[in-house]
DNA sequence: TCAAAAGTGTTTGTGATACACCCATGG
DNA sequence: CCATGGGTGTATCACAAACACTTTTGA
């Protein structure tokens, strides 16, 4: 923009690739889709699209999420930008990338069944076209830095959820075990959740008390210098 | 790339901004330079250039600050991606930008004076085109966890600097004062300096000791598990 | 009655923080 | 001789980590 006047054949096609997560049965899991056309066929990729001309990135994101999985308002957040995906159509492509987190319980199942998309466990992601594979790691990278820095785990939770189940979110993304009297004492300390007088009886024969993350008292704190920290 | 084929109108031209920082005089400076034409003539601008087609993005950033400095393999890394530049030239443009990290003493004085460059204390901005006050928002939050995550001080300062030097620069990027004693120790414990025999005698009359950054020692640690961290 | 998951507190250790005085020297 | 910045060690506190047994109940 300073230096130099732009020729037109160095405009670019812009591509937006979206990691969408989801937590399902103790497993992290990314929204895939095997492709259809080209020298690419029958691979597996992100879920992507070009930047249309009238639109931003973040709003060209939000579009290709819900256009899979019907979802608005999601927690999305941009990644990174990549130069290197294989041109194709012999043109010069550049990808930015996001990740999305959704409730997988959420999600419009009609969509699943009219395309080829699938949902992997992150340790079985097979190898992608392009670098996609290297945007997931990236992108893993980006979640285990703001799951430990900000209240996203819920994205990937239902309203009402076990500590089990938001211990065992932290747990994969951060790749380690963790203590449960440690880790829910950690959370009562920073007094968020609300403990609810429900069960979910599918994981025990006692049961375990359901909790819901309390985000207007989140947001007092915050507004009160409050640092959420895991 | 997946759901849609794209248009030759949604082909975008592709900015890269660099946000170049110098530490000098115990303030952290950006390298700004004054545009010389078109509507917003005289505004001060981050230094930027389109990509050109072929190049990589990683490589055209290193392009535009060796073109404006005359360095080479500084440290640099990507921010974000922005998409609201207004439009100029009636074109869509991206923007991608990048953070350089540079020894202000090292760099080309000659090309100082042949450009309308000048560098500005991070406090004494004025205020920029485009969205580029954003960037620089933006590139400053990156920094700052750079900085506790990774030994970078090192690449804003000489060869051969003092522990108030050091601890100098992780107070204008955190944005705290930090006490003397606890950063000598906290650095101590890490292990990662070499004590030269050697005083700095232009910060007071007694003479400060010379420290340097055992860059050697540091990666042997690092491969034996050793994560930075101040 | 037993297997399987839920729930619950305390102790210990490590690292962060707070803090004040003497030293060396050039002017 | 004094003003200026350089250099040094310890005590306290807060948080992270380690750790084991009891409860519930469906099968």
């Amino acid at each position: 923009m300073t230096l130099n006047n732009y020729r037109k054949e160095d405009k670019v096609l812009l591509s937006i690739e979206c990691i969408i997560y989801g937590f399902y049965q103790d497993e992290l899991k990314i929204l895939l889709i095997q492709r259809e056309f080209g020298s690419t066929k029958d691979r597996w990729s992100l879920i992507g699209d070009f930047l249309k001309n009238e639109e931003e990135l973040n709003n060209a994101a939000s579009r290709i999420v819900n256009q899979l999985t019907g979802l608005n308002n999601m927690y999305m957040e941009q990644v990174h930008s990549y130069s290197k995906p294989d041109h194709i159509l012999e043109e010069k492509i550049i990808s930015v990338s996001y990740i999305a987190l959704i409730n997988i319980e959420n999600y419009c199942k009609n969509i699943l069944k009219e395309n080829p998309i699938k949902w992997f466990a992150i340790k079985d992601i097979p190898s992608l076209v392009f670098d996609h594979n290297k945007m997931i790691k990236d992108s893993l990278a980006l979640l285990r830095n703001r799951i430990s820095n900000r209240p996203i785990a819920f994205e990937l939770l239902p309203e009402k959820f076990t500590m089990r189940q938001l211990q065992k979110i932290y747990e994969v993304i951060l790749g380690t075990e963790l203590d449960k009297r440690n880790f829910i004492n950690k959370f009562n300390s920073l007094d968020l959740l609300n403990k609810l007088n429900e069960k979910d009886m599918t994981s025990s024969k006692k049961g375990a008390f359901l909790f819901e993350f309390d985000e207007v008292k989140y947001l007092r704190k915050v507004a009160e210098g409050f640092c959420f920290k895991v």
